[in-house]
DNA sequence: CTGACGATTCACT
DNA sequence: GTGAATCGTCAGC
């Protein structure tokens, strides 16, 4: 199992490397413990062009500055002030992709996952959502900003992949407010995978 | 400084 | 299926 390189995040198109994080494994070890699972569902948000984006139209502010940084970081989202959402930013400087991870299969450290969800026992809704994945792995805003090379947060491969036909696209979930782009297929998953989350508003 | 709202989730009808 | 929870961020005054 080996980090992803620098040079994958550091790549053009955000869709792609959004299609490839599929199968990859996120890693977080915090206080030396380690909790991580396989990505299986991500949604892209492209940049200043896309609507649904929180750079859209090049708006830069204080929260979204880190997704103008070089690609190869974390950007952790408050949501409805309760939940945290994780992102991957993506490509070169001042360009603001960034990709939304939806969903993990846990692989390990599910007694901690447990724990920080306060969850009895492992069932499927424990890193289903982005929400959830935030949760179940101890990712909190504080965490913006630090470099997915790091040795508490990082994207390894240990060489599975799915292939390409088990992967399925879709319209991105939450983003109705995004006119014509709240229907770009930007939402990438792996098919009958029982964390993906099913909800399509 | 103030008000409105969100890349969601969970409990309840 | 519906609605509440809950607070940082941003735009406007």
């Amino acid at each position: 199992m080996r980090k992803l390189p620098i040079e994958f995040y550091h790549r053009d198109d955000v869709i792609l490397v959004a299609k490839e994080l599929l199968g990859k494994i996120l890693v977080t070890k915090f206080d030396g413990i380690e909790t991580s699972g396989r990505i299986v569902e991500v949604e892209a948000y492209n940049g200043t062009i896309d609507k649904a984006s929180h750079a859209y139209g090049g708006r830069r502010t204080q929260r979204t500055e880190i997704m103008f940084a070089c690609g190869g970081v974390a950007y952790v989202y408050l949501c409805y002030g309760i939940h945290h959402l994780f992102n991957v930013v993506t490509n070169d400087k001042d360009i603001p992709h960034a990709i939304l991870i939806r969903a993990v299969e846990p692989i390990k450290g599910i007694d901690m996952m447990l724990q920080r969800t306060a969850k009895k026992k492992a069932d499927y809704t424990l890193s289903k959502g982005p929400g959830n994945v935030s949760k179940a792995l101890g990712l909190y805003t504080k965490h913006t900003g630090i470099s997915l090379l790091s040795k508490e947060i990082f994207i390894a491969d240990d060489g599975f992949a799915y292939a390409a036909k088990e992967i399925a696209a879709s319209p991105r979930i939450g983003v109705d407010y995004a006119g014509k782009d709240a229907k770009l297929k930007y939402r990438f998953y792996i098919k009958g995978n029982p964390y993906v989350s099913g909800n399509i508003k």
